[in-house]
DNA sequence: GACAAAAATCGACACAGTGTCGATAGCGTA
DNA sequence: TACGCTATCGACACTGTGTCGATTTTTGTC
């Protein structure tokens, strides 16, 4: 409920602890399923007891909404074809083979993440916020593109770009433990059908 | 993990007791999240202990299970666009008419579902499964449509399959508690996406 | 280097929810 | 009536979470 810790502003020894849990976590929710993971799991991980944990995060899923908050934080780089104009087929394609690439790196912590949502608020908001933005990007891109004439306007911007959310997301989650060709594969399905959904012509 | 319960296979009066105890986990899953509802709240629901709610069904998933299989048999219905031939514009529209309906009556029980996926492996399994069923038939159909040269050849046919399921699923989430119009909105996009994914020209 | 305040640690405890066991009560029928 | 099957439930054990307060360690300052 409360976001509130005891822990003073400043920088300290401590935070090497702090630290140490964020590497166990990141270690074991690569690992295991998220429910498999106990605060005595990441506590020990760390070395410290499990009540000294709670000096430093609140909750499991805190952890879990640092560790999301990082990986967010590199998603979010690559946007390169939010900014192009027009279709713009292999700015798209760069964009989802880094985020392609990224998820497939964090696939772990990304599962877990999903699994932690249905019962974390604080994890369902942080991520619904994240979320949002992109599309809220997404949306502009595709709006200019209405008015430019290239995108279709049988469907509204921002629900296209939900549905690219959507089919990337679900495509995505297949991702863990991919080859490079898998991947790839993939990225090429995702370029064709965004582009068609967008762009083509009913 | 065992699906073993102690029950015979043929009827008795302790039926009624099963059926009471559906009945309210209908009920409760229609108005409270997944993790909220104890199995103590189911028991005491059908006017029994605790204790006694184990004679019936194993876990809490096993009830919600039971749920989802009538919901799903529900859903198998509908499925008249499979049959067709070609784009059959109406006859998609038709089928993603019924569908949501059906998922906006039932958006309760289904959210709670999808909260449970996270945890319980035989839901998991047994949603995948339905999932799979559909998305082979429709699957199947794409693929006669590309060989009569109507549906694109981009993306393999159990690719869009699953995108289709992707982009319905995540928009009939937001379903819950829509008004009518709403939801003739959402199946007019949906409609118009599906086919430009399927029948449009890049 | 001593000392007070703040940081950090941890054991003991309380609690909620799940699941098991065995004792018992009802019920149908040979 | 007596046997076996259905059904019920109280008592118990277990796991994981979270709180409290007492104690130790660190840190900055004089």
């Amino acid at each position: 409920m409360s976001q509130v810790t005891r822990r003073r502003t400043g920088p300290s020894k401590g935070d090497l602890r702090e630290a140490a849990i964020l590497e166990a976590a990141r270690a074991l929710f690569s690992e295991r399923p998220y429910e498999s993971v106990t605060i005595d799991d990441l506590a020990s991980g760390a070395g410290i007891s499990r009540t000294s944990f709670y000096f430093y995060f609140p909750t499991k899923t805190a952890v879990l909404t640092a560790l999301m908050t990082s990986v967010g934080h590199d998603l979010a780089a690559g946007h390169v074809w939010f900014d192009a104009d027009g279709p713009a087929r292999d700015l798209l394609r760069t964009q989802l083979e880094t985020s392609a690439t990224l998820w497939r790196a964090n696939a772990g912590i990304l599962s877990c993440a999903a699994t932690a949502m249905a019962t974390s608020e604080e994890l369902r908001d942080f991520v619904g916020r994240v979320r949002r933005r992109y599309d809220e990007r997404a949306a502009e891109k595709i709006r200019r593109d209405q008015a430019g004439g290239t995108a279709t306007t049988a469907i509204p911007a921002h629900r296209l770009a939900e549905m690219i959310s959507a089919i990337r997301d679900a495509r995505y989650e297949q991702l863990a433990g991919a080859t490079d060709a898998e991947l790839r594969e993939a990225v090429d399905d995702l370029t064709e059908a965004i582009h068609r959904l967008i762009y083509g012509r009913a």
